[in-house]
DNA sequence: AAGGCGGGGAC
DNA sequence: GTCCCAGCCTT
């Protein structure tokens, strides 16, 4: 065994995590659930989420048989909605190609819905025994440093150069403590910030460390500035009742029910007469706010228009009026949670 | 090969 | 404020 997996493997008995929601089971329902909770998610986000998601679909069947608004409504707040949409898609695969049983090679794995290389490797190994190697942010961070890999780890050459070095270091055997292990150091020892070196088994063999480098590596994700955008928000409600459209799947927010939106350039009362010329509405402007996503900043006016009856408003597409003692439970986006709260 | 896709934690 | 997280998918 390299002394890379080996120093890993001896470290993680005292040192790993063990006691995870997600750990202490072979079973490959639960393991997926959290891998792909887990997809650019910090543990400590996932684990409310992922029990809330197991007390409501306790097993596969139970995922697949259910509207995939409900599962959408699970993960409102956890970001990244493809992840629940594939989710969804990926239980009923199983079950109507696989007779219900997760399959059990990586390469079988990474070919359903939402699983890629690295999360089928996730699942394969800790569900099915298999050999197989992850890269993840964890281990691309503990990588690039142990063996001073330059470049941002997230180009093609670079990525290359870390799956051969993943491959390469994987052990014969032990390999779901290797994985482990290798996701508990990233987390807890090898961190992004503030690395404890003093705290690391890989210090003796660390290039970044020994050449003065753990906080250079690894590479940055090259700099563009974000661009800003704006939108208007609808509240739409008769004090009982809410106005709400469904998103189309693909897209910002893909599939969850969200306030209507019109262009930040035109006037509210012009957009209402637009909509609904006949309805009589109280218009009401509403606390702006700035929502920020990692590719764009979204400015949001929101808009009270109150109104006696939401019976006739026919020019908003995808409409569907829902109690607003009942919000809480739909799928909607963060920041449209946050305008309700204040509404 | 590059960009789209969320929300929040850490600093 | 910035950066990035148990990545995947589309173009």
């Amino acid at each position: 065994m390299s002394d890379f997996a080996d120093r890993l493997i001896r470290w993680h008995r005292h040192h790993g995590r063990h006691d995870l929601p997600w750990q202490n089971t072979t079973d490959p329902y639960r393991i997926w659930l959290s891998e792909i909770m887990l997809q650019q998610t910090q543990v400590d986000t996932v684990i409310p989420y992922y029990a809330r998601f197991l007390a409501r679909f306790p097993d596969l069947a139970t995922l697949a048989a259910a509207p995939v608004d409900e599962v959408m409504a699970l993960w409102s707040g956890l970001g990244y909605y493809a992840r629940a949409r594939n989710l969804h898609a990926c239980a009923r695969t199983v079950m109507t190609e696989h007779g219900g049983q997760f399959p059990a090679r990586a390469e079988a794995i990474a070919a359903l819905p939402g699983i890629g290389r690295s999360t089928a490797a996730a699942i394969a190994t800790f569900a099915f025994g298999q050999r197989a190697a992850i890269l993840d942010g964890n281990v691309k961070r503990v990588l690039c440093r142990a063996f001073g890999v330059d470049g941002f780890p997230g180009s093609v050459a670079v990525e290359r150069r870390l799956w051969a070095l993943a491959d390469a270091l994987l052990p014969a055997t032990d390999v779901p403590v290797y994985i482990q292990a290798q996701m508990d150091l990233g987390a807890t020892v090898c961190t992004r910030g503030k690395p404890r070196c003093p705290d690391c088994p890989m210090q003796p063999i660390c290039v970044a460390h020994a050449t003065g480098r753990t906080t250079e590596l690894p590479e940055a994700r090259p700099r563009k500035r974000p661009p800003v955008r704006t939108t208007h928000m609808a509240v739409i409600t008769d004090g009982m009742h809410l106005l709400l459209v469904q998103r189309p799947p693909k897209g910002i927010w893909g599939g969850l029910l969200s306030l209507p939106e019109f262009d930040r350039d035109t006037p509210p009362d012009a957009w209402w007469r637009a909509v609904a010329a006949d309805v009589p509405a109280q218009v009401t402007p509403l606390d702006g706010l700035r929502h920020t996503f990692t590719h764009y900043v979204l400015d949001i006016a929101p808009v009270r228009f109150t109104v006696d009856t939401l019976d006739a408003i026919p020019a908003i597409e995808a409409a569907r009026v829902c109690a607003l003692d009942a919000v809480d439970e739909l799928g909607l986006p963060a920041p449209v949670r946050r305008i309700l709260a204040s509404a």
